[in-house]
RNA sequence: GCGGGUGUAACUCAAUGGUAGAGUGCUAGCUUCCCAAGCUAGUUACGUGGGUUCGAUUCCCAUCACCCGCUCCA
């Protein structure tokens, strides 16, 4: 059964349904910021939930943990986000093309043979070399570049009443560093030995050059963070029990293996503070794309805050004494990116007779907005009984109520949104307190009685 | 950021320099009662701001947003 799988279809049902809206639609929007509706907020508490649920409830290992947005602005300097979290761009004045100074530099020399890395160039250095070495335009040819303009990927803003350079302060690009810098903390207050892993889901701020593809790549987005210490040595070991638990995750919960690979990265595009990195890569209807990043980032992070901070990072060992500064795992996943890939791949169009299809979001249960939806066959007769059906689940499970339309209706309008259970409330139902079930994505029927209800619906969540 | 394209109802699409239509959806009523039935009624729109004009949704300019391509993605 081929169905053919847009973003399209996925962003107009995301908006028809109340899963997803564009941001500050009434006054005209605000270029690539989205709004989660009253389903998608469910349904991504619920990504976030499983998450939480796997890496810190269930794990012997994690804790939980939950920083401040801001943070003191010689953080971002240690992390090296303030000095490296940015690009310098030069733009061609005669095609308009925009470039890279750093890379053009490499390319330049590589094409002569040589091999410079110009990453670490200041400004003035890059834009001397190219005026020298009169490197020309790729696309063009010519010689007519804008001086190099930094671009920073941090969102500023200010502390306190005033604007001055001196109260600049920044949105927080990633989780981790508020992780690290509680590591201390978090080590003595819960008196664990390493390994030991903290978990922090929240929102961090790019301001990326070119955000896109709906909810894939957005400015403000929301990350689900793991920085997992251990002794240095076992790093990698460790590398490769994380790598197959967050694949385990995203299995356990319905994501097909046909959508999923993991990349691991080249020496050369390994960031310079990592000793090894997976991508998990999702194929999206627009492609493959990121969506998790699993990355060893040694003992960078600790010994940057331990230089910067003055602070020992050390660990002591309780048993052998030993003293050294962990290495760090960090498996870091984008919830909004995941929460879209659960999404792409549980959209379904099924020919259900000639000419007549339905769409059915085939969410795993733990992940779907709704658990059950509550009908009555027949709304006047049926209604205070299908309601106290509803309020009684409602107590353990989202559910929903609906009265309006055929049964049939309804029964697409609850697939359309990936709830997995309709319980219809009919006529025998006064009579032996029997309803019927029907699953999403089978289409069968059967009867159970109200009191077996709550444990259907549980065992169905399970994952 | 650059180039091209597109903006009419919640969605898909019409028409028009002078009163903007339809289908779908949604709501109510009648009917039916376990997979999109039917009938009746109701519901909502010219992205925003200027300009030209007696009059602009229509023509022009700007702006915003979206789509495609380029660029970018420590």
């Amino acid at each position: 059964m081929a169905v053919e799988k847009t973003m399209e279809k996925i962003v107009a049902l995301c908006k028809n349904r109340g899963y997803i809206f564009a941001g500050s639609e009434i006054y005209g929007g605000l270029a690539n910021t989205w709004d989660y509706g009253p389903l998608g907020v469910e349904f991504k508490n619920n990504v976030k939930k499983a998450w939480w649920r796997k890496f810190v409830q269930e794990n012997k290992y994690n804790v939980g943990l939950d920083c401040a947005i801001l943070m003191n602005r010689e953080v971002w300097v240690a992390s090296g986000h303030v000095g490296n979290f940015n690009d310098p761009l030069m733009d061609c004045r005669a095609c308009k093309a925009r470039f890279r100074a750093d890379k053009l530099i490499e390319d330049f020399a590589a094409a002569k043979g040589e091999e410079i890395v110009a990453d670490g160039w200041s400004n003035e250095q890059m834009e001397t070399y190219i005026a020298e070495q009169q490197i020309a335009c790729p696309t063009c040819g010519k010689r007519d570049f804008t001086s190099i303009r930094k671009f920073n990927m941090m969102f500023k803003t200010h502390q306190g009443v005033t604007e001055d350079s001196t109260n600049e302060i920044y949105l927080r690009p990633e989780t981790a560093q508020g992780i690290f810098v509680n590591y201390k903390n978090t080590l003595r207050s819960t008196r664990r030995k390493l390994p030991m892993g903290i978990c922090q889901i929240g929102k961090s701020f790019r301001n990326e050059i070119t955000p896109g593809n709906f909810t894939f790549r957005t400015r403000e987005f929301e990350q689900a963070e793991l920085e997992f210490f251990c002794k240095p040595g076992e790093d990698l070991q460790w590398f490769d029990y994380w790598r197959g638990f967050c694949r385990d995750w995203l299995l356990s919960l319905g994501m097909k293996e046909e959508h999923l690979r993991l990349r691991d990265h080249s020496a050369e595009e390994l960031a310079f503070y990592s000793k090894a990195t997976t991508d998990f890569e999702f194929l999206f209807p627009f492609g493959w794309g990121e969506l998790w990043g699993i990355a060893d980032r040694t003992d960078y992070d600790l010994t940057q805050h331990q230089t910067h901070a003055k602070e020992n990072m050390e660990y002591i060992d309780p048993v052998t004494n030993e003293r050294y500064v962990p290495y760090v795992i960090e498996p870091s996943v984008g919830v909004d990116r995941s929460a879209l890939a659960f999404l792409c791949d549980a959209y379904d169009e099924e020919e259900v007779a000639e000419g007549d299809t339905r769409v059915v979001l085939r969410l795993h249960p733990a992940l779907a907005p709704y658990k059950a939806s509550v009908l009555p066959l027949q709304k006047n007769k049926l209604g205070e009984l299908a309601t106290s059906v509803y309020e009684k689940l409602a107590k353990q499970f989202s559910v929903e109520y609906d009265d309006t339309g055929s049964i049939g209706k309804r029964y697409r309008r609850a697939d359309e949104i990936g709830t997995p259970v309709c319980v219809t409330v009919d006529f025998d139902t006064v009579e032996d307190g029997t309803v019927t079930v029907r699953d999403r994505d089978t289409m069968q029927q059967e009867r159970i009685h109200i009191d077996a209800l709550a444990a259907y619906i549980a065992a169905k969540v399970e994952f």
